[in-house]
DNA sequence: ATGAAAGCGCTAACAC
DNA sequence: GTGTTAGCGCTTTCAT
């Protein structure tokens, strides 16, 4: 292997000055540098990125812990922070937990034992504790998630008002029999899309069924499961909130089987806006966050930390959209 | 930084015991090793890991070469590399060529100064003389894909095999004017699965009208669009069989929009059996890839690369399923 | 503008 | 079974 020495006696400098044209380019002569260049060239040198790592005490790696690799609602979010990490030649890593918490402690020790420089993390489950300790001693930023009460950059939609808006949609098309299909309540953002229901609903004088109210796992079964239940009813409703695309999915499978049409006898609002969500049939009408976006500032969050930038918000809330489709049939209704 | 001088000071032995204990506990003596222990554990020492793979030549890192992040077939294979990979306590950096050869280039890179031990492929772009070097000096394979002629470790299905089990299977459900949506042709892998509907065409004396046979892009809007050209025809086919399964619903929006009931007026196969394929309405028929597998064989082949062990095949061909559901209807009919 | 030289923190060959 | 020591290949301070 090739290294720096040999680069070095070839063009007949020191290795310092081999590394400042590598560096700092303009702090050698140019016919130096060009000397070096060319010798570069000719044996084809290839730095060793680990030594200089090593002396520079940087890796320009992020690590990007996910709980799930196959849940596509990570995938925009993925794509914008490595988009954003090539730009500033940063690498990525990907962990994958699977939802374990102890594979979660694991990943953390790559951060520090300074194998990366920062870490994205997409929904902690680790103790409080923990994750607060861990923030002060490094670059973490957490995305699409937020920790009630804890002082953690995050990057985020307002869940609430968000599913405000879905919820209104359903009801300015005249349904007042509205479910919700919830994710599970330990996710600060499955109460926060519940609080966004309730709070469209009292806002517009509709009472709040608890039968209404069936705690999903955020899975297409799920959904599916708790449809049946609501369509059990002696008055089911006659339109639902589901607090993500792949339950709404289930819902429509289960209405459909029970011969209901959607959205003529079954109005649904998903979440989320996954890739599949216009190919279904029907095309859902759904919570798009802005996901690429959402990745790239969760990047550049934790770049500035890195850099040691002061940082002045720790709170990063972007727009939801709703995307109207099909699910919920088009006109205003009573 | 605690470093490993501090734990040997504390424990009063050299910096070559506190190394031992990390790496080769048996060969110390147990009261040793735990004097050791006791001073990594009181000083919470993390061992640098980066001076460690300095010193070692290596990374304990491969690096995963998507062509785009956002499509979800490569999701499974994926997931089976990542578990392999740390199972073996290897880190994956994974590489976005959002399709572009340059990009491949960028990453090559990361290879050859040593800052990942191997790299696993998806499709390879760059041209044939590069990366037959590339693979002539460093451990990589190619997954879910596979280049002509050349001797490249690689990892996939049959296709031909596959695509002719899913004609056939049209075929036994009485259709005879089936028609082939494929892939681009500049992929092997749609190469061959038009070979496989050949095959499984000529074998049963079934002719190829070549107005039958489009050249999809292995996207849902090409699937639609190539439909609803065949429909057009006089005499449009009365079963499709699509490269992928993103065209096969595709193919299916556009019947649908038609009219056409599926699987009764129009049957369809897809390939791949993405996670989506299930929750389609209806649910499709299509070739299941083995792509946990794929991944952790792609990962585990590499692994011996790395390792040095002696490779004797190149060329690994999984299994593949056909996996029955609606889209194609039950019934065997005439 | 350039060079000499001291490390970054760890590992492993060799010596005892 | 344990210690000594010479690097791994680079960066950077300090001299010149």
């Amino acid at each position: 292997m090739v290294k720096m020495s040999d680069v070095a006696k070839l063009a007949n400098v020191s290795t310092a000055t081999v590394s400042r044209v590598l560096r700092f380019p303009e702090t050698v002569k140019e016919e130096t540098r060009l000397k070096v260049l060319k010798a570069i060239d000719d044996l084809e040198y290839q730095p060793n990125i680990l030594a200089r790592q090593l002396r520079r005490n940087e890796t320009n790696t992020i690590l990007v812990v996910v709980p799930n690799i196959m849940n596509t609602v990570f995938l925009g979010i993925i794509e914008g922070i490595e988009a954003e990490a090539s730009k500033n030649n940063y690498k990525v890593l990907l962990g994958n937990t699977n939802n374990e918490v102890d594979n979660e402690y694991g990943l953390i020790d790559l951060l520090k034992q300074k194998q990366t420089d920062g870490m994205i993390l997409f929904s902690a489950r680790m103790e409080r504790k923990r994750l607060l300790e861990l923030c002060e001693n490094h670059p973490v930023v957490l995305t699409m998630d937020y920790i009630d009460g804890l002082k953690i950059p995050s990057v985020s939609i307002d869940n609430i008002s968000s599913s405000r808006k879905a919820v209104q949609h359903l009801i300015s098309l005249g349904h007042t029999r509205i479910a919700h299909i919830s994710g599970p309540f330990k996710y600060a953002s499955s109460k926060d899309r519940y609080k966004g229901y309730e709070q469209a609903m009292l806002h517009n004088d509709l009472k709040i069924d608890s039968m209404l109210v069936q705690e999903g796992l955020f899975t297409f079964e799920s959904g599916y499961n708790k449809m049946l239940k609501l369509l059990a009813m002696e008055h089911p409703p006659t339109a639902i909130f589901a607090a993500n695309d792949e339950m709404a999915m289930g819902v429509i499978k289960a209405a459909k089987e029970r011969g209901l049409n959607v959205p003529n006898d079954l109005a649904v609002v998903g979440f989320d806006n996954i890739s599949f969500s216009s190919i279904f049939d029907p095309a859902l009408t759904t919570i798009a966050q802005p996901v690429y976006k959402m990745g790239e500032l969760s990047m550049r969050l934790l770049l500035d930390q890195i850099r040691g930038n002061s940082q002045m918000k720790s709170q990063y809330i972007l727009e939801s959209d709703l995307v109207i489709r099909e699910s919920c049939g088009g006109r205003e209704t009573s």
